[in-house]
DNA sequence: ACTTGCTCCTCTAGCGACTAGAGGATGCAA
DNA sequence: TTGCATCCTCTAGTCGCTAGAGGAGCAAGT
């Protein structure tokens, strides 16, 4: 459980281990002690640290979001109404994303499905991205 | 209609300034003739082509894949079953991001509504990001 | 003891798709 | 002529890693 070397916190924690090296350059995980022969050694407080990051990262929270959010699991007395709104900011970004997703999706089904296979000259893809007006969507 | 400078075609494309000189340096918009004072003189195929450049980065395409699709443009004779192959792989691509995103919005969903806004101690945020196995979603 | 092969170390540079800023030239109207 | 907007080139920075060079440490097998 203890004094794991970089290549098992890695496996463990699914974190790559250049990356594990890249956060404790950008100072989102702490510098481990070392062994005699300068390799990191790391424990299950780490174990833990890393995995709420690749958590976070994989709900696609930024790195300074997760700093923040860090910085608030350190300190359970304070307020959460941060993280909190952390969280909220995230959902709306999310629900964002979804929704111009679909429009895209629509766009290009409609530009797949209606092309017969024959020369660029006919192609719906080509002709949808250059006359923008046929889109099913004009906002963009 | 024709000769105008960089700032025209930018407002008329929506596309930025500097992008625009960008996208001549990777070699994705041929560069202009110049006027005496050295400056950009862009016509109407610069801001078709400009148009189309961002019309399907708004769609998502990369920009490798729009260097295709504009040579296929460019050659109306190809067949095109190349524009559509990559419309189709988009649409592949887009349906995986949408799938995802909503897995996402449910758990942040869950985080923000389970939430009462007190301290840090017990927040359902920070809860769920530091235990991987309260998630809705397990497999990430 | 020696070799093999894996893991680990540091360091620098690269990715995509821009964006920002310095420092200067040009163009046009009042 | 003055002032200001627009334009020019160039370099460096953004984000979150990823790749590669060049070398050292370690554990197991012969």
């Amino acid at each position: 459980m203890t004094d794991m070397p970089i290549g098992e916190i890695s496996r463990r924690s699914q974190v790559k281990v250049p990356t594990i090296r890249y956060y404790e350059q950008i100072g989102l995980l702490p510098a481990p002690p070392r062994s005699e022969g300068n390799r990191r050694l790391y424990g299950a407080r780490d174990l833990k640290r890393l995995s709420f990051i690749r958590h976070a990262r994989d709900l696609g929270f930024e790195i300074d979001a997760i700093r923040t959010l860090l910085t608030l699991q350190d300190n359970p007395a304070m307020p959460c109404a941060e993280a909190d709104g952390i969280a909220r900011d995230k959902l709306a970004e999310v629900n964002d994303r979804i929704e111009s997703l679909m429009a895209l999706k629509e766009e290009l089904e409609a530009m797949v499905g209606g092309c017969g296979h024959n020369c660029v000259g006919d192609c719906r893809v080509i002709e949808v991205l250059a006359n923008h007006h046929k889109c099913l969507h004009t906002e963009h």
